[in-house]
DNA sequence: CGACCTTGTCATAGG
DNA sequence: GGCCTATGACAAGGT
């Protein structure tokens, strides 16, 4: 016991120094293999003292288990029937753990033979058993400890039928595997502090508890205990799975536990640098959808306010709008592209309070096109609220812009609106502006917004130019009933539908015209052709005319040839001719002396 | 630079 | 009378 005592202080000295080596990153295979031979030679003594400890202790519990019954059903442990039966050697303290009458002692033994059911169900006991005295705690606790604790520390916390160990899997063997990696002084002093972090979070008022609606808290207390590649494993994975992804319900059950640590090691696995703004990505996404969506309502409800209400520029209120995203992408090409047009910049007009601007954020001022056209022209008015607006909260309109143009855009929609990219600066827009639009023509055709949506935003009108124009009528009005606008944006308003609706019935009209035309082309080429054809018909029927009357006259002169005067002698068809009368006899009728004709009539025989 | 084309807009007629 | 559509006319801008 004297050569035991000696040995145990020098173990406790190494371990000091095993310590402060691992603190320092050292693992314990860094040391020799003498050290190493010296070393397990002095963890199996302390192992068999260790045994005869805990067999003591292990005595102990089964006194105690004696007294109760293990049900199948459920795992737990019951008040034994007076007619108990032996109580088996298999019965392991892990399932003592789950009475929560026991003593503090229990809970140490509960907390070894859990480990060991880990080390039974991670891997094969001969591997244990070669392995386990030489690996130092941190090899032996984050890598294969690990994976199974979830279920381990769940079935301490709570009583889940699916992560309680069976009893009967308990073997010598791996008793014997677990006295062995029992002698390691590191893993029991994590083991106790293990135990000491579980009992606290058992007693921790749940409500109180910050990570109580993580379903992955059960990981923490282990965790925290183990080495950075433990965190890895089960910490960083679980934070990130509840952070990143909103599908995952935050309260999952607990039968769920396996599964999100599946993915929470592969998320581990995919998890880089690359890899971690994508995960986040769409989360900001949808705080900064949901933010502004919050912001709607508000905003619909107090439009009047809206020009003293700086942080909520006019590019938030187009957010109401399938059309929104593309506005909002416009917005963006904006600030890309600042416009030098005309010499002007369109952010350094100081003229926020300029006549146009006056008129546009006054309410009481009725709108008028003419008026647009001045502000237009003026480089300082809408430019200057353009320039604010673009300057305000553009991330996220651009954000938004990539998320949903093509979502809620229609392709009609779309084709309408790539027209409008042309127009953005309100110097170009005006369109009668000599001095500006001679130069940088072409970039005027990049990206604009169009008058109207200009106009728009200088007034503030919390919709889209496209929903103003292509709503139904009925939507339309409802839109404007629950949007208190002042004369000016309803003047405005009602322009933009009229001068939307005018341009795609112009376009239509165009079209239709066009159509038109093709239409009487066609129409011309299949006349063309039927006049041809009548042409070609009336010169047939011509030749046919004719040959019919030559025939016609030889067979007059046929007919002529075969009368005979009483005398015998052939009519001449130069003085007389043959004429039909109204009963459908033939008279030969002399040409000169029409009396004759008369008188001769009852002379003449039928032909 | 002018001719031509496209497009937006306005005015107006008609439904 | 107001609204909508169709269409001619005009202007701006592009080719």
């Amino acid at each position: 016991m004297e050569v035991m005592h000696s040995s145990q202080q020098d173990m406790n000295l190494i371990d000091i120094l095993w310590k402060q080596d691992i603190d320092l990153g050292a693992r314990r295979e860094v040391f020799d293999y003498n050290h190493r031979q010296k070393e397990h030679e002095l963890q199996r003594q302390l192992e068999l003292q260790e045994e005869k400890r805990l067999h003591l202790l292990r005595e102990q519990e089964k006194a105690l288990l004696a007294q109760l019954q293990l049900d199948e059903e459920t795992g737990e442990y019951i008040p034994r029937p007076p007619a108990s039966a032996p109580l088996q050697s298999a019965v392991t303290p892990l399932e003592v753990t789950q009475n929560v009458t026991f003593t503090e002692e229990n809970g140490d033994a509960m907390s070894f033979d859990e480990c060991l059911q880990l080390l039974a169900e991670t891997f094969p006991v001969e591997e244990t058993e070669n392995t386990a005295v030489c690996l130092d705690t941190t090899a032996v606790s984050a890598p294969m400890m690990s994976p199974e604790q979830p279920a381990l520390l769940s079935a301490t916390l709570s009583p889940d039928p699916l992560s309680p160990p069976s009893p009967q899997r308990m073997s010598p063997d791996l008793e014997q595997a677990w006295m062995e990696l029992l002698s390691l002084p590191e893993l029991q002093q994590c083991l106790n502090m293990q135990m000491e972090d579980t009992l606290e979070t058992t007693t921790y008022p749940l409500p109180n508890n910050p990570e109580v609606q993580n379903p992955n808290y059960s990981f923490y207390p282990m965790t925290n205990l183990t080495e950075g590649e433990t965190n890895n494993v089960n910490v960083c994975p679980a934070e990130f799975m509840n952070t990143f992804n909103s599908s995952v319900p935050s309260m999952a059950p607990p039968d769920n536990l396996s599964q999100m640590k599946a993915k929470a090691l592969q998320l581990n696995t995919d998890f880089t640098a690359e890899s971690f703004p994508d995960i986040f990505y769409p989360n900001t996404i949808l705080e900064e959808s949901s933010g502004q969506h919050g912001l709607e309502g508000h905003e619909s409800d107090t439009m009047s306010d809206i020009p003293i209400k700086p942080p909520f520029t006019p590019a938030d209120n187009y957010c109401l709008s399938p059309g929104d995203a593309f506005d909002r992408g416009k917005h963006s090409l904006t600030a890309e592209l600042p416009d030098s047009d005309s010499g002007i910049s369109s952010n350094t007009s100081p003229h926020c309070s300029s006549p146009g601007k006056s008129v546009y954020g006054d309410g009481s001022f009725l709108y008028s096109d003419s008026d647009m056209e001045e502000m237009d022209h003026n480089p300082g008015s809408a430019e200057s609220d353009y320039s604010e607006m673009f300057s305000i909260n553009f991330q996220p309109d651009d954000l938004q812009s990539a998320i949903s143009v093509s979502a809620v855009t229609g392709p009609q929609q779309q084709q309408e609106k790539k027209p409008k990219l042309h127009k953005t600066d309100p110097v170009e827009e005006s369109g009668h502006n000599n001095a500006p639009f001679t130069k940088d023509k072409k970039r005027r055709s990049d990206v604009r917004l169009s008058r109207d949506e200009q106009r728009a935003k200088a007034l503030k009108i919390p919709f889209t130019v496209d929903m103003i124009i292509n709503l139904p009528v009925d939507d339309f009005n409802e839109l404007m009933s629950k949007h208190r606008l002042n004369e000016a944006q309803l003047a405005l308003v009602r322009d933009i539908r009229r001068r939307g609706k005018n341009k795609v019935a112009a376009q239509n009209c165009r079209k239709r015209k066009m159509e038109n035309i093709v239409g009487l082309e066609g129409e011309l080429d299949s006349l063309k052709e039927e006049k041809e054809r009548l042409l070609s018909e009336r010169s047939q029927n011509t030749n046919n005319l004719k040959e019919m009357k030559r025939q016609l006259n030889s067979l007059y002169l046929e007919v002529f040839s075969t009368l005979r005067d009483e005398k015998g002698n052939t009519y001449s068809p130069s003085e007389y001719s043959l004429q039909q009368s109204t009963n459908g006899s033939i008279f030969l009728v002399p040409r000169v002396k029409k009396t004759l004709i008369k008188s001769k009539d009852n002379q003449m025989s039928p032909a």
